[in-house]
DNA sequence: CCATTACTGCAAGTAACTTGCAATTAGGAG
DNA sequence: CTCCTAATTGCAAGTTACTTGCAGTAATGG
């Protein structure tokens, strides 16, 4: 943690920015916290450190970081209208999402880089970011709901 | 077109819906848009053809056909926090975002559905929709930037 | 240690949707 | 065809998540 805060740092400088504590602090708490808080929960989380933290300064310094590559912005259907965020290359780049209990997973499939590869040279296109979401039932839903026949309510 | 109005007749009544006015012009609006519009682009394009169409009863009419599985709801990284809609099945699954000038592509693969029945299996979970975003430079916004040299502006 | 200017907190604002409610109307019963 | 009932609509008033203006604070370079 001590190590990606550093490198972290250096990244701020490098772009001009300052390291001041809330910036650190936003930092650590997002090493902290399970993946892909939404703005509130980092606050919420950071305030048990720095109470006088302002929410504001939060969604400022998270879009200041992922502008700046150190924080990438995740949406995902059925989580409202909110904005997630996660470090940069802390986890899975892909998904899955359960619509019943909301549960989100991650994963890593390589497979995918092959289908952006594969569309990026047929299309001439430049792909720089991929995302995949997987969208269903949890294991422990699916047990849950098993019973039910499929074809009616 | 027509075709398609019929099946979703049938759907709405099936569901206990009405077949309103409305509904009506907003599923015919929906074939008639390019792919993804936002609920106010399905309202100004409707209200072409009854200028007393509410946008209130676009956002209800759409979240209604969204939870009878009519439209399906999509959601893009630097599309603001507007909510697009399509028509069920009506096109590709996955999408290609440029994020140079916001164009969004539309493509299947088929490979997706393998990954996704791969993760279903080795995770015991129960996938029922899958999508893959790719984001990038169109073919036409990686020309115009393919003399930057890298590493400045 | 000082100057510069990025950064922060607070309060006010905005955008995109949502909800309450009375009026309207589709669709079935008779 | 007419009437009844509940689904649907339009309007206006919320709500929510995020944004912005501004004056004060503080990180960094000199």
């Amino acid at each position: 943690m001590t190590d990606l805060l550093e490198r972290a740092s250096a990244r701020v400088r490098a772009a001009g920015g300052r390291m001041t504590g809330q910036r650190r602090l936003i930092l650590e708490t997002l090493t902290a916290l399970p993946a892909h808080p939404t703005a509130e929960e980092v606050h919420a989380r950071a305030a048990r450190r720095d109470s006088t933290l302002n929410l504001t300064t939060v969604y400022r310094t998270l879009h200041w970081l992922e502008a700046h590559g150190l924080v990438e912005p995740r949406r995902f259907r059925g989580h409202g209208r909110h904005d997630h965020f996660d470090l940069a290359g802390a986890h899975g780049h892909h998904h899955f999402l359960c619509t019943q209990c909301q549960r989100v997973l991650e994963f890593d499939a390589p497979q995918v880089q092959a289908v952006a590869r594969n569309y990026a040279r047929r299309h001439a296109v430049k792909v720089l970011d991929a995302s995949l979401v997987l969208y269903g039932l949890c294991a422990e839903c699916a047990i849950r709901r098993a019973p039910v026949h499929r074809g009616n309510a």
